[in-house]
Parts: C-alpha cells; structure tokens; sequence
DNA sequence: TGTGTTCTCGTAAACGTTTACGGAAAAACG
DNA sequence: CGTTTTTCCGTAAACGTTTACGAGAACACA
C-alpha cells in the first residue's frame, strides 16, 4: 500500500543504503544522487514507516501528554487544556515532534496508562499535568529513567525534570489582600484534596496572607471538595453555616465556584451582592457567569510553548549544543477583575 | 532498559518463539511453559515493544482523533470534544485499543497531518471531526484507502465509511417551530460557512420550517460569520440593521451567540427580554450565561462511544465474526429550555 | 607508476517482534 | 513392537528502517 524505501531503492536501481543516507542528509551521498531520490521521493510521495524507524532508531519522534478527564464532570470537559496543548504542539512541531494526547478513563490515576506506554516505547518522553504532592507518577518516571516534564510542581522527584507552574501561593494571598483592602474579615476557601499541589500552594498562601493582616485562620472557614460542580455545590452550605459566617469567599477552581455559586443562591445569597467571590484559576465560563467572576488567568498558550522548549532542553538528544538543562520556572496569575467581588 | 523478549528468553531458557507464543495465548504451547512464560513476564514486568510488534503486524493497535482548536480562539477551548474523546476512549479501550489525539494548528486544515498519520502508519484508523460539505480529508483517506469514522456527515466518499452525526436540520426546524409557536415572525439565523456541514444542515432546517409556517425567508435576517465569538460579534449588528429587524436569532453555535450577545448588549438590547435567542449546540457556557441560553444539546460521551462501534465494526481486522459493516447514524439533539427566548 | 586520500555507494547486520515450517519426542493405536 | 498421530518447541525469515564497514573508483601527490 504505502510505498517503501525498497520501492524508492528499486525505482531509482540505487540501493537502500543510499536511498537512506540521502533522506536523511548524511554527507557521503552524491549531490545529484541525492537530488533523484528526494524527487523520487516526492513522486511516489514516500514518507518512511514510523515503527520501522522507531525500532531501529529506538526512538519515536513523539510526545505523548496524559490528559484525563475528571470524573463526574461529563458536560463539562477540560478548557484548560486545549491552549495548553495548542502551544505545546507547536513549538515541538518546530522540532518535527510529533504530540500525541493519551486519553485516560476518568477517574484512573494514569498509573498504569503511564506504565503502557513507557514501556511500549510509545514516546520518547511525556508530559504530566495535575501534579499531587507526592506524586507516584513521577516516582516511577524517575525510577526507570524515563523523560518527561511537569505541569505544576511536586515533592517528588527532587530537581530531576524540568517543571512549569503557576504561582497560585501569590494568587492565594493576593485574593485575600484584595478581600481584606475591601474590608472583608471573614473569608473562606473552598479546595480540592490537599494532595493536588496546586491546591496545597493555594492554601499555604491563603494562610499566610491572613496571619499577615492579623486575622486568624478559623478552621470552619475551609472546606475541601472534589474539584467539580458537585464538590463546590456539597461543601458551600457547610462554611455558610459556621457560627459566624464568611463574607468571602475564594474557590479553587472554577467548576468548584459555579457549583458553589448554585448552592449560594439556593440558600438566597447573591454572590457579587450578598458575597464576594473569588475564583483563582479563571477560564471562560467566569467571565460569562452572572455576575461575572473575578478570577486569576493564566497565560495557558505560551506555557504551552514554554514547557516544550523547557523539556527539549532537558532531553540530551534533543538539546541543542549547549547539551541539557534542567528549568523550572513559576508563572504568575493575572488578576481579572470583574463583578463578583 | 526496557526488558525484551529476548531477554525472557534467556530467562527461562526457551527461544523466544516459544514466549512469544505463549504471551500471544497460541495453542501449541504447553499449558506449563506458558505459565513460566506469564509468570516471568510479570516478575520481570516486560511488555512487547510496540515498534518491533508493529512492524511485525503491520498495525499499530491505536485510533487516532484529529484535534485541531478553531483558530482566535486561544482562551475559549473546545469543551465540545472531551466528553466524545471520553467516551470513544473508554469503548476502544475494551477492545485493547488505543485512542491517540493528534493536534493540528489552529487554522491548518489538517491536510497535511492526516497524511503524516497515515502514511508514516502511525495508527489503524483515524476519526476525523468538523465534517464539510466537500471534505478533502475524506476525499484522501477513501482514495487511499485508509480505514476511518467520522464524527459528522458530510457529501465526500459516498456511503463507505461509518458516520455519526447530529440532526441539525431537526435542531434548526425545531428552534423555528419554537420560536414561530411563541408569535415570533422576523427570525434571524447567524451560522459559520456552509462547507461546514452542520451549518449547511442547520440553514436547511430553518429554511424548511419557515417556509412551512409561511414565512418568507428573508436573506437579509441570515448571515454568515467565523465560527467564534468575534464571528458572532461582527455579524450580529448586521442583521439588527435590516430594514426589518429580527425579533427572535438562532445562533449555529455557542461561541457565536456568546459574541452575538456581546454585540446586542452593546447595542442596549437584552437578549431574553428584548429579543429571543437560542443557540443550537448547547455548552456549559450556554447554562452559565446570563440569561441562560436555551438551547440543543448532544449527548456526546454516548455518542463517543458509539462512533468507537460503528469505527471497530466496520474494520475487518478488528469486526466480530459477522464481518464488517458500515454503519450510520443520526441522533437527535434534546431541547433544554432555558431563559433566553 | 606507486601510494595515499577522498568520494560514493553497496552489503549486511541490527532493532524486537510474529509466525510458517519442520522436526523431535511423546502419545495413541494396531 | 511398528506405525501414525499429536504435542510441543526451536529455527529462521520477515516487517522497514538505519548505519557500521568495506570496497571500488577517481583523484592527488610524489
């Protein structure tokens, strides 16, 4: 079916050495030679199989990111990451790679989808997003000495590979300033499981930002749900009816701050009127919602680009001359300021 | 690094004919060495190189999606896709199979990356998505014979392929049957351009049903616009501006009406009060928005699931004793009545 | 003319699998 | 015990590449 380099060898009555070194560029191939194979090669469009190379080369030309969905969130999907994807893609077409998107089931912790294609030799490094805290994934990448780069930061791993993170500390705290500058006292936030780093940089900086306006930490103030709808919608009611209820309050995530902004308004409370509410990692549907939400955008496109280059560099046989590098690199949170604070 | 079964071999002293029947469940193998085999498998955790098994077969056990994000529209994403690319993963998943997603640029036609995919051999087939009318992709992968489902009708290729599509006639009809029903007379139809087939499906609805209300379809309410916010936001003004202006306007698609609604606010008209609206391909931005958006929505993780069936059923290799069948389906999008019109 | 160098190409091995084929051993059968 | 069948396994080729090696031809130089 597809043409082989046996066809092109065969056409051109040169053997499939030559055929090879000249596609390839190598320099002890005749210039005119070379000049009828890659027309050769443009006629009978020939364009090399990907797995005899890649088992000859032992490497694929490809990068695969494990996206997984969240569960319980079917309607809902991922924006976050398409601009993420869109940049990663591109600048690694730069470098002729190839980006494959591994689709988890939702719910799974990618562990063994991860293992698959490690060991299937699927890709030539991969790309991990919602980094826990301790995180397995990474463990095991760095246990069998597999490349790959991170969106979010982790303990695991130690400074081994290279990272891209947002600075939700900063995010946390700023949120809070711009609470506490508006004279708010009592302010809550909603999380996810602490095991998600970005949610325990969120925290961090929310308390600290507190302690540094005087104003103690009240427990009752934070609840953690699933970080979809229905873990904000479930967790809201309860900070709402601690004794002395917040006036604030900051979500995580925008899926948890509209199903939170449900339950408030089932409970009456009109948030942007009744409340103030901040989301920290903003994405489209705050600035829709009514009122619309004041949130934290990340700059999602160029990150993308950033962590490809970020992790070429990192990958010896990808690096440029200056051999490889390992960079971690925080990005700030922009403030979006809208109509719900 | 990665063990093979060469080195299994070794192991247990047997050549690696005997482990790699035993691994692939051949019967001639005895029901002893198999269970070493498995056993040593397992202790060593080795699993086939996917190049060599690949090179071997001549298939890839992988599915690839072509994503490629709408171009302007860096922040905005595709929500459309994730729950589909959950539901095609999940059902390829219990045949073994892979789903990979290979992102496009945004703008490019894919042209040139399905031809990579397919004549680098990269996957088994291809599920192609944003149909046109005339699709050249289709035109390709017919002529080379490459097997492939798409998510969408289209005119290209004739009945040889399996194709899951929305009734967006029905869905345009319907919206005017709605609209007419709540005394509405001048309706506005703002859709992307018809080589877009689920626009050129759409129109032929709304077309239909004004006429059989007795409606004049008047070209001056229908206007054509990029197929995002900034289409919907250029191209609303326009038909506000008709001699005639419009009571009530169908937008093709979320993004559109959430531009469409920008622009008529800024025009100091409310949609929801002012005027109807109501948006074919309901998203979560549309129940966010103020005023919700009514509109149709497609039950897309099914939907993903199913076009994995109708792709598995229709490939010989892959298709259960009865053979391969082309398959091809219409499902129908479910009103959800919003605040809107 | 003899020797060394450079240019160009063919040969063949290797990457890790799967599988057609054949053969030795075991089992079945008379 | 001889013959046939069955069971099981090893051998080797094949998939489509890339690349180390070597060889022939052309060329330069003494």
């Amino acid at each position: 079916m597809a043409s082989s380099i046996h066809d092109l060898a065969r056409h051109l009555n040169i053997s499939i050495g030559t055929v090879s070194r000249a596609l390839n560029g190598r320099a002890d191939v005749n210039a005119d030679t070379r000049q009828r194979v890659l027309d050769a090669a443009a006629k009978l469009n020939y364009s090399p199989n990907q797995s005899g190379r890649s088992l000859r080369r032992g490497t694929t030309h490809s990068i695969a990111f494990m996206l997984q969905p969240h569960p319980g969130d079917q309607q809902y999907g991922e924006p976050f990451f398409i601009p993420f994807l869109t940049g990663l893609q591109a600048k690694l077409a730069e470098s002729g790679l190839d980006l494959i998107v591994v689709m988890g089931a939702p719910g799974d912790y990618q562990q063994e989808r991860l293992r698959r294609v490690v060991e299937t030799r699927r890709a030539d490094a991969v790309v991990l997003a919602y980094t826990r805290r301790e995180d397995e994934r990474i463990d095991y990448l760095t246990r069998v000495g597999f490349p790959f780069a991170t969106l979010g930061r982790s303990r695991s791993g130690g400074k081994t590979y290279p990272s891209l993170d947002l600075d939700f500390e900063k995010a946390g705290a700023d949120a809070v300033d711009r609470l506490v500058a508006r004279g708010h006292r009592r302010i809550a936030a909603i999380r996810p499981s602490l095991n998600l780093n970005f949610g325990y940089l969120f925290l961090a900086g929310y308390r600290k930002a507190l302690r540094r306006h005087g104003i103690e930490v009240d427990p009752e103030l934070i609840a953690k749900g699933f970080i979809n709808e229905a873990g904000g919608d479930a967790v809201t009611p309860q900070v709402m009816r601690s004794k002395d209820p917040p006036t604030a309050i900051i979500f995580n995530n925008d899926a948890m701050a509209l199903g939170g902004c449900k339950a408030l308004a089932e409970m009456g409370i009109k948030p942007g009127h009744d409340i103030a509410v901040i989301v920290i990692v903003d994405t489209p549907l705050c600035r829709y919602f009514s009122p619309a939400l004041t949130g934290f955008r990340p700059r999602l496109e160029p990150m993308g680009r950033r962590l490809a280059e970020m992790l070429l560099a990192s990958i010896p046989a990808f690096a440029g001359p200056e051999g490889a590098r390992i960079i971690r690199e925080v990005w700030p949170l922009e403030l979006i300021a809208r109509d719900s604070d």
